[in-house]
DNA sequence: TTACATACCCAACTTTCTTAGGTATATTAG
DNA sequence: CTAATATACCTAAGAAAGTTGGGTATGTAA
C-alpha cells in the first residue's frame, strides 16, 4: 500500500475486486484500486505481485494467461476455496474497521 | 494487534488514546482499547512496550513514573509535538480507512 | 529516439507484529 | 499457606508484509 497506514489488507482487497470481477490481471487491479479510493490509495506492483503468487499457493486463485495486443496478461479467478475465504476475509475486514473506529471516535466532545 | 486485520495504526491508536486522556500508562492502555472496541480488538503489551519507547525516543511522549499500591505505573504523555503528530496521523487514519471502505463497498448490487 | 503507459517480475531491506517467555506485587479462593 | 488471577513492567527471536530500487519487454505518442 502506497498509504502506509493500513497494512496487511492487500491480499483481502485483492480477494473483494476478483468477487466484483470474475477475472483481473495485475496491473488492472492496481488501476482499479486506484479508482475506487479517488487516486489516493495506490498498491505497488511489488507488494501485488508476490502476494497474488502466495494466493494462487495457497489454493485460492487460479491463473490463464493471454496474449492481448502483443503483451501478456496473466488473469486471475477466485477458486471455490477463495470465494469461501473472501467472505471471511472481507468480513472480518470490515468488523475490523468498525472496531479501529469506535477507538477512533471515543472521547470526543460533539465537534 | 490481536486481530491481525489492521496494521500499522497501533501508534496512531496509541496517540488518540493520550489525546482523549492527557496522561495513561501502558497496562490502562490495553484494557481501554478492549474496552472501545467491546473486547474485539486487544493490543498485545510486546507489541505496546516497544512502540511506546520508540514514540518516547522520537519526542512524541514523556513519561513520569511512580507508585501506586506498591506497583510501578509509568504514565505517557504526548509533548507538543506529539499533539501535533497526533491530528496528522489520525487524519490519515481515517482518510484511509474512508478509502478502504470504498474498495470494498464499490461492486456491490444493493443486496 | 525519447518518454510514457502497459505488463510482468525479483532481491534486499525495514518495519511491525507475534510468539514465548521473564520479573514482581496485590488480591482473592481454597 | 498456597495457588491462581489481576496488575504492571519488560525483552529476544522470528515471521509477515510491506518498501525501495531495480530489471525486462511491448505499444504509442511527441
Amino acid at each position: 500500500m502506497d498509504n502506509k497506514v493500513i497494512k496487511g489488507s492487500l491480499t483481502t482487497i485483492i480477494l473483494k475486486l476478483l468477487e466484483d470481477n470474475s477475472r483481473m490481471y495485475g496491473y488492472e487491479m492496481t488501476r482499479e484500486v486506484k479508482e475506487r479510493s479517488q487516486d489516493k490509495m495506490q498498491i505497488t506492483e511489488a507488494a501485488l505481485y508476490p502476494a497474488l503468487h502466495k494466493l494462487v499457493e495457497e489454493g485460492l486463485l487460479t491463473t490463464h494467461t493471454e496474449m492481448v495486443e502483443g503483451r501478456m496478461r496473466k488473469y486471475y479467478s477466485l477458486t471455490k476455496k477463495g470465494k469461501k475465504e473472501t467472505d471471511v476475509k472481507v468480513e472480518a475486514l470490515k468488523a475490523a474497521i468498525e472496531s479501529l473506529q469506535n477507538i477512533l471516535n471515543t472521547g470526543l466532545s460533539h465537534g
